[in-house]
RNA sequence: GGCGCGAUAGCAAAGCGGUUAUGCCGUGGCCUGCAAAGCCAUUUAGGCCGGUUCGACUCCGGCUCGCGCCUCCA
């Protein structure tokens, strides 16, 4: 039985689906202006591990990950590049795409757009308005009363007397009360735009995910997830806005995960402190980079740093050399397999996936010791569940990059005439010459075989 | 100022009121021409102060330190 931690209520609950069968999860996706950084790859990859074992716990599963691709960032950037945001975000959607088909993140079942909603979300804000959540202000600007929606701060564990708007940002006079957010924003010179009867403009940050959730989900759905920089206010906001429109629960359990820091300090834009996935990953495996994702759990922080990447590329290298040279024919997990049911209890256990993680290990032991076909294929096929161990275990480990233009394999032929010749000292200066460049030879029963350091 | 989270061995990171987490690193052994890989064994824990308990890293309280949110952010 799969029990989750629910923000809503901060304590892990039994997961019961709304439909018995079918799970209906929302993730809020990327603001596509820039190149996802490692704090967008840890949503994208988390978020992939729960899907997967939504399903793998035999769900059927629909998720939705929005993009957003329109919004002050998108339109500033756009303007700088003097290029229109539909040029603009379409690229770092490819961009985007990419990144997380290198690591392994499936695509969602649904990646709704902002920008082909809009009318969903003029539809809402209308709604809010005619039930007295929403008004028009002077500037043409249409706000949400916060004070009107009775659960506010529900989910991130505010109490409106007790926020500081306006602390550290002015707050737009036009606004009722302080705390309110814009449902629409009138149009600017420079600005896309959209007709509404409030007149042109377009929607504010919002409103596009309690549009989009309510066209795709429906007005009540089951996982609502998000990084923990989402929890207040955009999370908060949503569910002022879908609750107070459609008059039910929004999603019953909402899940954050925790951020990528670089020194103990949040990852972000705004400290300039990010690390690209592309960047990355001109050093490392992808598969490395979704190890170190999932080696933590989700929810605590996730120190970056090149030491523990290299951590766990060893650490990845060790289930790879498990691996090596068998042939896993049977996809199927075998469930009844005390190790399967010692994964299934960490993963039911909130997503705990550095336990499910301890398995493998000890799963890669017992397959060291007695080669057994069952063992390797569980390992195998459980490393499958968290979207790992699919490569060839020898492309992982050969990798590409240095050395590539040796004739490795003349070397290898070369070393073992010499050590058949009892000339120690040449074959191990061979051996030498291609340790020198990061290659490393293993002379096993089966002959000599060798790996990238 | 308000609200929340965390503190585990050299590093990373989990579970658990009493019994080996796990990975890397270190040490000893087996294996090997020597290595590597693997296997076996093994050294390093639970911020500080109290309390509950037969027994606490694990529960409760306080303190200290760190981090986050209260502004756009995954």
């Amino acid at each position: 039985m799969l029990n989750i931690f629910n923000t809503l209520t901060r304590q892990k609950e039994t997961f019961t689906p709304i439909k018995a069968n079918h799970v209906r999860m929302y993730v809020c996706g990327m603001t596509v202006y820039d190149y996802c950084h490692l704090g967008h790859a840890r949503v994208m990859v988390v978020f992939d591990m729960v899907a997967r074992w939504l399903r793998a716990s035999g769900y059927a599963l629909t998720y939705v990950r929005n993009i957003t691709d329109v919004d002050d960032k998108i339109i500033q950037r756009a303007n700088e590049n003097n290029e229109s945001i539909t040029v603009l975000t379409q690229r770092f959607i490819d961009a985007m795409d990419e990144d997380a088909m290198r690591l392994g993140v499936l695509r969602p079942d649904i990646e709704p757009r902002a920008t082909t909603h809009i009318h969903a979300m003029i539809e809402m804000i209308g709604k809010l308005i005619e039930k007295g959540y929403a008004y028009c202000a002077d500037n043409g600007d249409v706000f949400y009363a916060v004070r009107r929606f009775n659960g506010y701060g529900k989910l991130s564990g505010k109490s409106v007397d007790d926020l500081r708007a306006g602390e550290r940002v002015e707050v737009d006079t036009f606004k009722n009360d302080p705390m309110d957010f814009v449902l629409w924003k009138s149009v600017k010179p420079n600005e896309p735009n959209w007709d509404s009867p409030w007149g042109p403009g377009r929607p504010g940050w919002h409103i596009e995910c309690s549009a989009m959730s309510g066209q795709h989900l429906g007005a009540h759905f089951d996982i609502h997830g998000g990084g923990q920089d989402l929890q207040f206010p955009h999370h908060e906001n949503e569910i002022a806005q879908s609750e107070a429109t459609h008059g039910c629960q929004m999603a019953n359990y909402w899940m954050h995960n925790g951020f990528v820091r670089v020194d103990d300090e949040k990852m972000s834009k705004s400290l300039g402190n990010f690390f690209t996935i592309r960047t990355v990953l001109e050093q490392y495996d992808a598969e490395v980079i979704r190890f170190f994702i999932l080696r933590a759990h989700y929810r605590s922080p996730l120190n970056y740093s090149h030491q523990h990447l290299d951590d766990a590329k060893v650490a990845l290298t060790r289930l790879y050399t498990a691996l090596r040279g068998v042939t896993v024919t049977e996809h199927a997990v075998d469930w009844s397999h005390p190790q399967a049911l010692r994964f299934k209890a960490a993963m039911d256990d909130d997503f705990n996936t550095a336990e499910a993680m301890a398995v493998l290990f000890d799963l890669a032991n017992e397959a060291n010791k007695d080669k057994s076909a069952n063992t390797i294929a569980l390992l195998k096929n459980l490393g499958a569940v968290l979207g790992l161990l699919q490569q060839d275990a020898d492309a992982f480990m050969q990798g590409k990059g240095v050395g590539d233009d040796l004739d490795i394999q003349a070397l290898i032929k070369a070393r073992i005439e010499a050590k058949s010749a009892k000339n120690f000292a040449e074959a191990d200066r061979i051996r030498a010459e291609l340790t020198d460049v990061g290659i490393l030879l293993e002379d096993t029963p089966q002959g000599t075989i060798w790996r990238k350091a």
